[in-house]
RNA sequence: GGCCAGGUAGCUCAGUCGGUAGAGCAGGGGACUGAAAAUCCCCGUGUCGGCGGUUCGAUUCCGUCCCUGGCCA
């Protein structure tokens, strides 16, 4: 029989982790956090780090990770949760993996096919051919290497025509290929899947205001200039796109003054909060929690209790 | 009180030489395989400020009233 791990998943300010360390309070849990963002250092408050008592208490696993410089990947990620999630299951415990990134979710489940990683070099080349040359001319070339993955791809999506184009560079082969054969093992895991989200879309947004707020009262300005003065960071980084660090970034660069920075982050939050939500609604066999509920933590505790047993 | 400029989508505004209107942003839905807090796709009916008048037909022209901003008293 496999062993037990509960997701926790959630739009961004829906209170998964305080949940988290109250489930953590009552079953024998260590946290692994699914986030793309709490895997940087030094950017805590913009990111809703738990606060570092809190993880003394209880394990959290995968924050604090890399530098902002580093890149992380949804590759990376399966390959660090496997590993941590067997070494709590070895200690006898239970993973309680909590976070909002539904990639890095579905990545861990369903796992992945074989490609080849990012290479920085020709990912930088292919940005330089389509900056001569237009996306268009890239997305044309991917039409030739790899139909079926031109057609799935929208032209207007450079992100992906670069990357089915440096799959195909790298490897010789189309991306539709390398991702028609059995994807990595699924997860070796009897998973239970929680769901927590506000039932009402406008008392998320307004916890998403008032979050913001206040993670500018706590420093999240002087958080982010810490970041800028390092010199060596640069906004395209996938760190410093994070919602909120890239508004700060543009305040400190002196493109926006606070104000705009202010109702931009919130609205990009939102907007993160949305697309999170499109994730959640396509997920199976998830028990969907009101996270405004008075008795969540009891409702969750006896899903779990009749659920693991 | 007088003069001027405005009042059109949730917001900022465009436009209709008279045939009932469309952009950006916001918002909603969706996609998602090593950047994913990323990157994209789709979705626009709203007493065109109110009431009258002219007209086959008025958001558009005319009158009047209301509201907002500016200047003058």
């Amino acid at each position: 029989m496999l062993p037990p791990a509960i997701f926790l998943m959630g739009p961004t300010a829906s209170g998964k982790s305080d949940l988290a360390l109250a489930l953590a309070a009552h079953l024998p849990c260590e946290i692994v956090s699914v986030d793309s963002a709490m895997v940087y250092r030094g950017m805590d408050i913009g990111t809703a780090k738990p606060e570092p008592a809190l993880c003394a208490r209880t394990p959290h696993h995968l924050i604090d990770i890399r530098d902002p410089s580093t890149p992380y990947s949804a590759a990376q990620f399966r390959a660090d949760a496997l590993r941590v999630m067997a070494d709590i299951t070895r200690a006898g415990r239970i993973p309680l993996l909590v976070g909002g990134t539904g990639l890095y979710f579905r990545a861990l489940e369903r796992g992945l096919s074989a490609l080849p990683g990012a290479d920085p070099v020709l990912r930088a080349r292919l940005s330089a051919e389509a900056g001569q040359q237009g996306w268009a001319a890239l997305h044309a070339r991917l039409a030739v290497a790899d139909p079926v993955a031109a057609g799935r791809i929208h032209p207007n999506d450079p992100q992906r025509i670069q990357r089915a184009l440096e799959v195909y560079e790298l490897s010789g082969v189309p991306l539709t290929t390398l991702q028609s054969a059995p994807a990595s093992e699924r997860l070796p895991y009897r998973v239970l899947k929680l769901v927590i989200a506000p039932s009402d879309r406008t008392l998320l947004h307004g916890r998403i205001a008032r979050r913001f707020k206040q993670m500018l009262e706590q420093g999240l300005v002087e958080e982010v200039r810490r970041l800028y003065q390092r010199g060596d960071l640069h906004p395209g980084l996938a760190s410093l796109r994070a919602v909120g660090y890239r508004q700060v970034w543009g305040l400190l660069a002196g493109e926006i003054h606070c104000d705009e920075m202010e109702s931009r982050a919130i609205i990009a939050t939102r907007q993160l909060a949305k697309r999170q939500l499109t994730w959640l609604r396509a997920e199976p066999e998830a028990r969907w929690f009101d996270s405004e509920a008075g008795d969540l933590l009891a409702n969750v505790l006896k899903y779990c209790s009749t659920a693991t047993t």
